[in-house]
DNA sequence: GTCTATATAGGGATAGAC
DNA sequence: GTCTATCCCTATATAGAC
């Protein structure tokens, strides 16, 4: 019975967010899919490389449906809580290592750097814009978005630490005002 | 000419937070410090994991004298300034990734989460102890003592991704004044 | 499409010369 | 205290049977 690709993948990310790039090797990744070498080089002729560049583009299909209600009908206010929403993590995700930092460590600094760059500067663009359109000046919309995408990384980090994810869960029930809230 | 242990420390700190622990080779270290793996064991025989524990000791102490300004005279403003002030990074820092993050990936979790998450509790203690001092209540001094070290810690990662270090600079400078602003 | 077997390189670690 | 030589194991990758 054929593996889905999909599935293939969602694995593959798991294990390269839990151990880093060059902590997965391709016997964790086999015992983690239950397909021996061969059959990983079957689905991914580039090896190693080639798997990590499937699951980042996985990963750049699901931040843009991420960053989809910034772009979307409503106010402001209803779009951050969209946004916030999706933020959410489910208890595997939580043991995970963010994006920027598994692809920006070791090895994949080099291949991926620009990439993560693209990442997070579309980040601040699309969540600014949101701001701005609600009346805030935009250096400081700007300056604002990223305090933002620094807290939610950063808080997945400590949370991360001390197994308690309560924090988290705040930092996104207060992100839509957080934002919104007037100049100083 | 002996090498100094002070600088073999300092000299492994960079390879493993460039490459994480699992990437961190000993042929990597071996060229990174200049010496043979034989002189690698001699001076550490437990191995990669022995020169692993001895760079988070360092880093525990550099730690300490991070978190020093926050216990000591002066009022919480001025502490907080000083404190704001320790945590700028040189430019070979600037291509770190965190304690934090090194420590808690792949093999390494199993080994030093305790570590981490002890020294995030502390932290937190820590920092928030100054706000308490300030007049703020302890609920709201402890959550944004948390805020605060996430956007440190989310912040040093963005900038990294970005290459541009201006907005790490401009969240340290408004670091004392964001905390003790009044409450909502 | 999956497996086993194997090739080649690099990993961590040790012994002993200097 | 540093080096070279060597050991054994694991890593990535390939070939070919089924």
């Amino acid at each position: 019975m054929a593996i889905q690709r999909s599935t293939l993948i969602e694995l593959l990310r798991a294990v390269f967010h839990t151990y880093g790039y060059d902590g997965a090797s391709l016997s964790r990744i086999s015992q983690a899919t239950g397909l021996g070498k061969g059959s990983l080089y079957h689905h991914f002729p580039g090896g190693k490389d080639e798997m990590a560049i499937a699951v980042l583009q996985a990963e750049g299909v699901y931040f843009q449906s991420l960053l989809a209600p910034l772009s979307e009908a409503g106010t402001p206010l209803e779009r951050l809580r969209r946004f916030a929403e999706q933020l959410q993590l489910n208890p595997p995700e939580q043991r995970f290592s963010s994006t920027l930092d598994v692809y920006t460590m070791g090895d994949a600094w080099q291949l991926f750097q620009a990439d993560m760059r693209a990442a997070v500067e579309e980040w601040v663009v699309k969540l600014s814009a949101v701001l701005v359109e609600a009346g805030i000046a935009p250096d400081t919309a700007q300056y604002r978005a990223k305090e933002m995408i620094a807290q939610i990384e950063g808080m997945r980090l400590i949370c991360r630490c001390l197994g308690d994810w309560k924090d988290y869960e705040q930092l996104l029930n207060h992100l839509p005002e957080q934002l919104l809230k007037p100049s100083n």
